[in-house]
DNA sequence: GAGGTTACTTTACGCCGTAAGGAGTCGCAA
DNA sequence: TTGCGACTCCTTACGGCGTAAAGTAACCTC
């Protein structure tokens, strides 16, 4: 599933996002729920189910059926939202700059990786329409915080702070589906590339006939941290020589200044 | 829904995929439908339903009951498999390298794109577990030929392709979901973005004030086809300045060769 | 023409998000 | 004190989903 930010009432989800400490005296029976104690639940049981989580299951944690949480929440797709934000503010909200801004921006980089590590369903809430939470502003407030630094003009900038964004999301996401679909089916990487590479050797005998190009690029590895899981060996690889090259464009752009 | 490549049978799934003209003789009544004609019938229906399509649909676009496919394909996520192979094969193999690689990166990237938003479900099949069908090889192979011929390392060049690769899918995405999400509620990108800042501005009126990097981030703007709606007008500015800075850092690595 | 194989259908199961309506609980005004 | 409206939470139900199971009819081979 992937869900489209905000398609409901936009005032009611809105103003979920941005409530504040909310005290009114109301009548009726005291709730036993809140939507702070709800969107915690929902996390906790997307980090475990992953996006296809259910409102059966996020009841079911607080002691409740699925109905009882549209008391609090228009829907899913809004507890969503409320999800990803709650989630970014995990994220610190400014980084140092005695460093440089390259170093700042490769700890962010790093940080948001780490967080849609934790939260590997955060990386199929659409990036197109934004949550527009508070929290969500402020990740993306620290990034610009630290680009804007390097005196970069704004058009230049957008598509830095973009293209940092899509790279450490991929990559992220590389290693995070890997896990989550060895999770679901219970299998580990090396053995569900074991399977399939075996059948596919046996199938297309000469692949790196047929691929000479991707077979090269298999060359020249190193390891870097045994424990790892293949895939995820190489995940972490990619993240780091990648954010490299591209933090390299960025250094030329602020050199021609 | 996010699909995850493969989880039934390896041997099924990547002998469909590489499957060859099958011509066996077989008894029985004779095949009504087809593999290819089933793929194709999956894509017309993606293209317009997104990737919550379902098999009912496919059926019925075939003049058949869902439960007809079963007979062809083992299941919706193998057929998704299939279906994200086929359309690989929409996109060129190789690039002429006369005009450089970095002219090639550009056009391979711009090739990449129009196919994404072509099929925007696409972007919603894992990444992490390739489907490993011939097609997904030779796109991926089409590029690293372009990059092999910078003369730069394996290593180096791993990060460089998952870089590229990251950020096409995520400039993409970009687009493709803001049509989406339009598309599937009828809102138009301004309206929502209309109705929503509107209620945000309402609600939270200091808003330049608690993020000022990133009303910066919005000065400088210049625009590129006031043909496109707002959002998309975004993103391809965002796509041709952060490829631009990206092939910079690819520039940079080959200077230091 | 019999028997086995195959294509396709019908039916059904257990999930999902959530609409509708009812039961019980509380604050407050009469 | 009593009644009422507001509120939380429940049960039930609907129409969707992917697909398992079993049945029917077409076709090939012997």
């Amino acid at each position: 599933m992937v869900v489209y930010a905000g398609q409901g009432d936009p005032r009611r989800s809105i103003e979920l996002l941005w409530r504040g400490p909310v005290t009114e005296k109301r009548s009726g029976p005291k709730p036993g729920l809140s939507v702070d104690a709800i969107v915690d639940a929902g996390i906790a049981v997307a980090d475990e189910q992953g996006m296809a989580f259910s409102m059966r299951a996020v009841g079911e944690r607080l002691g409740r059926t699925a109905m009882a949480l549209y008391t609090y929440v228009p829907g899913k797709n809004e507890l969503v939202d409320l999800m990803y934000d709650r989630t970014m503010a995990e994220l610190p909200t400014s980084y140092d700059l005695s460093d440089g801004w390259r170093a700042a921006v490769t700890r962010w980089a790093q940080d948001m990786w780490e967080c849609y590590i934790r939260h590997p369903w955060v990386l199929q809430v659409s990036q197109a329409r934004p949550v527009l939470g508070p929290h969500e502003f402020a990740v993306t407030e620290a990034l610009a915080a630290i680009l804007v630094s390097t005196g970069l003009p704004g058009r230049e900038l957008r598509g830095i702070v973009g293209a940092i964004n899509y790279f450490v999301r991929g990559a992220a996401q590389t290693v995070a589906e890997a896990r989550a679909a060895g999770g679901a089916t219970g299998e580990a990487d090396e053995e569900w590339w074991y399977a399939r590479s075996a059948v596919l050797v046996e199938i297309e005998p000469d692949l790196e006939k047929k691929f000479p190009m991707l077979h090269l690029l298999e060359n020249d590895r190193e390891p870097i941290d045994p424990e790892l899981p293949y895939l995820e060996n190489d995940a972490v690889e990619n993240f780091r020589s990648g954010l490299r090259v591209l933090l390299n464009g960025v250094e030329g752009a602020v050199a021609k200044l």
